[in-house]
DNA sequence: TGATAGC
């Protein structure tokens, strides 16, 4: 069923283009062989628009990836600072990268053109004087491409020493981040070092040498750690990411320790550029990201931001299943989920705590389900483990803590299921719409079909779920009986997947 | 009975 999901944009393009198909088929701008040609003729109509956003142009005619499930065709608002004018980039060759980053792009990672966030933020990453920049983009759009570039570009391999640092949540998201940039930086030669927290057997050869690589990519303790005890010199750093940006600098998650890597950095090399990327900014943290950067980085920033009402994947369907009580919860799971779910691709199964994560594992287990479990208590050595098994597709369903709500990338997940909906620990009666978010950007990557399942059992999940409909002003499709194969069978078929 | 990272 991989491919049944290729279904509209691979056929229609696959006559059109005279290039065979690879076997792997992937969708998006990305995707070689699903971007039609270049329009024969760049016409000088009437039709052809140029937007002006700031200083920033996008000429809508020169526009490729305008496919009908386009989850990018939403407007990106561009705030740019500063004199310097920016045209997005329709191709990888306009960015004045070296030969080498080029053919990682086009061999490695089988991209052949900027998707719409690439095409719009690259140029302001790479054009001088490498102004800071504020970025927004949708879940599965690409972003993660952007930092990378950004990061191997602005590196120069002649120089053994740190030019490049990313910051990220979560261990998992440092290894898949760093995955993206071996392979996209593969011919360049470019070192690069993770910086995670060691296990105990070679604690201590690794804290011994400074490190030379010239692009690191780690969680804020441990690069902490090392800019402290100098094992991580700073005053050559060029470029300074912040993946997740928005939960990296929110109050409550990593604020304290990415203020003080940006105080370092801001101290030991100012000139240093810092991107902040993610697919959510609220209201409140975006305006204190904005400030830090005015504070703290003397440069002007560029600034690209979503609607939140637009920020919904449409390629992604959204249900809700209201059920009894809580033990039907696992009826649900067990009987609509697992049975039809693993028709439809891999499964991924959200739930609030780690207990529960538990326990439903437990249960399903008792009645001979394999499922797998991820969450933040398990060693590092189990909770790799656990990832590569699902991203080999070795295993079908998992279950995870918000631990993988965000950025985790595995194409094969069509299914998202929350079992518990998130909420806000400090707020328990509010909802937390940004790891909705994330948690539902899990399927559908790159503009994929994929299906939510929200199951609420008493009055204040169905709260929750209406103030979450009301906020994205996206109306959440009920399931009326749950504990109808019929309906949710039909749930798939609406949403594309079966 | 929040989860994460990291002490």
């Amino acid at each position: 069923m991989a491919d049944n999901d290729s279904t509209s944009t691979a056929t229609a393009t696959a006559a059109a283009s005279p290039i065979p198909k690879s076997p792997e088929v992937r969708r998006w701008a990305d995707e070689p062989d699903d971007v039609p040609e270049e329009p024969e003729a760049p016409s000088t109509s009437s039709d052809t628009a140029t937007a002006e956003l700031g200083s920033l142009s996008i000429d809508e005619s020169k526009k490729v990836n305008n496919f009908l499930d386009d989850p990018e065709d939403s407007n990106i608002q561009a705030v740019t600072a500063g004199e310097t004018p920016y045209t997005s980039a329709m191709r990888f060759e306009e960015l004045n990268i070296s030969p080498e980053l080029l053919k990682g792009l086009y061999v490695e990672m089988k991209f052949e053109r900027p998707s719409k966030i690439q095409s719009i933020s690259l140029p302001m990453i790479l054009t001088p004087p490498f102004k800071n920049l504020i970025a927004q983009a949708h879940n599965g759009s690409g972003k993660t491409t952007c930092f990378v570039l950004g990061m191997l570009s602005r590196v120069d391999p002649k120089l053994p020493y740190p030019q490049a640092l990313c910051i990220c949540p979560t261990r998992e998201l440092a290894i898949q981040n760093m995955e993206v940039l071996l392979k996209m930086g593969k011919f360049t030669g470019i070192t690069s070092e993770l910086g995670l927290p060691a296990d105990k057997a070679n604690y201590r050869s690794t804290y011994k040498t400074p490190v030379t690589a010239q692009v690191i990519i780690g969680t804020p303790g441990t690069i902490n750690k090392w800019i402290a005890i100098k094992r991580l010199a700073t005053s050559n750093l060029k470029i300074l990411v912040f993946d997740e940006a928005d939960h990296m600098l929110a109050e409550g998650g990593f604020k304290e320790d990415s203020l003080r890597i940006m105080r370092d950095i801001v101290k030991s090399s100012s000139r240093c550029q810092v991107l902040l990327f993610s697919a959510t900014f609220n209201d409140t943290v975006k305006a204190f990201v904005s400030k830090i950067v005015k504070d703290l980085f003397v440069q002007e920033y560029n600034q690209l931001f979503v609607k939140k009402e637009e920020l919904s994947l449409d390629s992604v369907k959204q249900y809700k299943v209201k059920v009894p009580n809580e033990p039907s919860k696992i009826m649900v799971i067990k009987d609509k989920i697992m049975e039809l779910g693993q028709k439809v691709g891999q499964t991924i199964i959200f739930v609030r705590t780690r207990r529960s994560a538990g326990m439903l594992h437990e249960e399903l287990s008792k009645y001979g389900y394999e499922v797998t479990t991820i969450q933040g208590a398990l060693n590092q050595e189990d909770r790799d483990k656990i990832v590569k098994e699902f991203k080999d597709g070795m295993t079908q369903v998992l279950i995870s803590t918000d631990v993988l709500a965000r950025g985790f990338d595995q194409s094969q997940v069509n299914l998202v299921v929350n079992f518990d909906l998130p909420i806000r620990h400090d707020f328990p009666s509010e909802p937390d719409y940004e790891v909705y978010l994330h948690r539902i950007g899990r399927a559908g990557r790159f503009g994929r079909k994929g299906a939510v399942f929200n199951l609420l059992c008493d009055n204040r999940d169905a709260m929750i779920m209406e103030k979450i409909e009301r906020h994205f002003n996206h109306y959440v499709t009920e399931v009326p009986s749950w504990d109808s194969d019929e309906q949710f069978e039909d749930a798939l078929k609406k949403a594309g997947l079966m």
